[in-house]
DNA sequence: CGTCTTTGACCGGCGC
DNA sequence: GCGCCGGTCAAAGACG
């Protein structure tokens, strides 16, 4: 009995029992007395005396009913504490969200300021205005700005939208943080655009044609400016906004030339890099004719298990569904990394969650001092001071790190951008279970397929062994099957979020585009709108939904790192579509290598 | 034949 | 100003 009690199940509920077994207890054990006394008084009396015996009962049991009325009472006490603790923590938050309101508008109204000096010449200043703006905001969380978003009201909605979420209460508000642009591309938008990056099942496989106004991010300022449009005057713009050339670095182990992250490459050049004899290979992203996202792909000098893959650009339309986790996470983790992760960490995380044992959302922060570069285990990536760049390391090897505590490292170092930032989901102790499960979760509902397809498989570990990442997967679907999260799971989730208000909004964008989109993108809106469920309960309701799989689309090669831990996992139960969450992977949900086959199979996605 | 990869050339930024 | 280096372009070749 105390050894459950050693868990981390829920304090009040905790003292529910206790109370009540104290209360009740004590009246009980008085009761039972009575009782005994009676019965020993009972074998040489008489009838007559029996009735005295029933009034005793009688009384007894109205003593019962007093003390049901007891537990009663104290529970409704109990009750009003637990509300108490629930406004106290509600007012928290209202005052973490009116903080963080603040800093938003502060930074809007910076981000404006510079783009008015530098946008003097131009004729439509308030176009650009406007667009910068879209464009900080869709950048805070790692979104590209809609398509379609009518520009006026985008602004004048811009300060607002927090304070419609506060109509339906704290954990809409909660939510808000990662929602906001959800709202905006989805406000604007009456068709299913709303969500241009992160498509909703049903839209991945169309490619929105690129319109005019959109804005399309660039990657490095390079000499694709051929034509003067207005939409090179919102590059030149965005180029001036540091978030543009946020990158997001992923570390994983893999022996495939590439990742596979779901989505379509196509390489454009190759390079040997200074410090590192592996060349470094250059991809952009084929999906849409005109989406500014690249990554290089590139071993580690130090581990050629280890690849680095850096993205950089958010997508401008839709994407695969294989995709949507990868660009989730690393627009999440941009968004950490670009919404100012680096202003007020030590401040706002409690200390309490620093003990890294957030079941498995570890987000050690440690002193701002700590180097990045040494963490960065390739010399030419951590060298690319001009990106800000956070660092998701997947491996298990935490000898790269320059810090005992592989969690999230931040760093303040880097000559220009002081917010590079390392992601570590590879800590023994940790289980990154839940991390993956929240990224890839609603996305891997649609994956089924890679998996079905997946064969013949060389080992991935993302930061765990395999057997452990085994159990994780065996537990967490027998838990699945209940279709109830595990109170660790939202327990983690909850936690995560408070932990961060930078990275809630990442990690609440992320998962919120994950589960709303996967389903369905106009229900997924309006949940994002509704914004009353919590994240556990988001997950549920994603897990409502599955998709068949036969209505997924097969691939078929499957040679990504990404697969090869997908197949090992995927054949141990039926419900292989549901274990595809459990990829590590929080990006690497889907299969088949993108980056070196990004035509055929890839497409299929698109298509399907 | 169309698409993708390869690879040398080119460009721009940055440091000395 | 020069050279280094990262990043990109684009022609040529490979592949299905």
């Amino acid at each position: 009995m105390e050894s459950s009690r050693s868990g981390d199940g829920d304090s009040g509920l905790k003292e529910d029992k206790r109370s009540e077994h104290s209360i009740g207890g004590d009246h009980e054990s008085h009761h039972h007395d009575h009782k005994k006394e009676t019965i020993v008084e009972e074998q040489p009396i008489a009838n007559a005396e029996k009735s005295m015996v029933e009034a005793e009962r009688i009384e007894s049991s109205a003593k019962n009913d007093k003390v049901v009325d007891d537990q009663l009472e104290t529970t409704k006490v109990q009750m009003g504490e637990v509300r108490e603790e629930n406004q106290r923590l509600k007012m928290c938050l209202n005052k973490i969200m009116t903080e963080y309101r603040a800093l938003e508008i502060q930074f809007q109204n910076m981000v404006k300021q510079e783009t008015k000096k530098n946008n003097v010449d131009t004729n439509d200043n308030n176009h650009d205005e406007i667009m910068a703006e879209s464009d900080l905001v869709s950048l805070s969380l790692g979104r590209v700005p809609s398509n379609n978003v009518p520009k006026n009201e985008d602004k004048n909605n811009k300060v607002s939208k927090l304070t419609l979420n506060n109509e339906d209460g704290e954990f809409k508000e909660e939510l808000a943080l990662g929602l906001d642009c959800k709202f905006e591309t989805s406000k604007s938008s009456s068709t299913n655009e709303g969500l241009p990056n992160v498509p909703s099942p049903v839209n991945s496989s169309e490619v929105v044609p690129i319109k005019d106004d959109e804005v399309v991010e660039t990657w490095p300022p390079s000499k694709v400016v051929n034509n003067k449009t207005t939409r090179d005057a919102e590059e030149e713009v965005a180029q001036q906004t540091p978030a543009k050339k946020a990158r997001v670095c992923v570390r994983a182990r893999c022996d495939t030339p590439t990742m596979n992250d779901g989505c379509q490459w196509r390489k454009y050049g190759q390079k040997i890099a200074k410090g590192n004899p592996c060349p470094r290979a250059y991809y952009r992203c084929t999906v849409a004719p005109s989406c500014p996202v690249r990554k290089q792909v590139q071993r580690c000098v130090e581990d050629m298990s280890i690849l680095i893959t850096t993205y950089e650009g958010t997508h401008n339309h839709n994407l695969p569904l294989s995709a949507t986790a990868m660009a989730s996470t690393t627009s999440a983790a941009a968004s950490m990394l670009l919404s100012g992760s680096s202003t007020s960490h030590s401040g706002s995380i409690p200390s309490t969650q620093t003990n890294n044992n957030l079941h498995g959302l570890n987000f050690y922060l440690p002193d701002g001092s700590k180097s990045n570069q040494l963490y960065l285990s390739n010399p030419a990536l951590s060298s690319q001071h001009s990106h800000p760049t956070i660092t998701l390391d997947l491996t298990s090897n935490p000898s790269n790190s320059s810090s005992t505590s592989p969690f999230v490292r931040f760093n303040n170092q880097l000559p220009r951008y002081p917010s590079s930032t390392s992601l570590s989901f590879s800590s023994p102790e940790s289980n990154p279970m839940h991390w993956n499960s929240f990224l890839s979760y609603a996305t891997t509902q649609n994956q089924q397929p890679y998996n079905r397809n997946n064969n013949n498989l060389s080992t991935l570990n993302f930061g765990r062994q395999q057997n452990t990442m085994e159990n994780i997967y065996q537990s967490y679907m027998q838990k699945n099957n209940n279709s109830v999260l595990p109170d660790s799971t939202i327990s983690a989730a909850t936690k995560a979020i408070t932990a961060d208000p930078n990275f809630q909004s990442a990690l609440a964008a992320a998962l919120s585009s994950l589960i709303g989109n996967n389903t369905n993108n106009n229900q997924g809106i309006q949940n994002n709108q509704s914004g009353g469920e919590n994240l556990s309960q988001k997950m549920k309701w994603a897990e409502m939904f599955p998709v068949s799989a036969s209505s997924l689309p097969s691939s078929s090669k499957v040679n990504g790192c990404a697969s090869s831990f997908l197949n090992k996992k995927a054949p141990a139960n039926a419900q292989t579509g549901s274990l595809m969450l459990l990829s590590p992977s929080l990006p690497f949900s889907t299969t088949k290598s993108a980056s070196t086959s990004p035509g055929g199979g890839d497409n299929s996605d698109n298509t399907n």
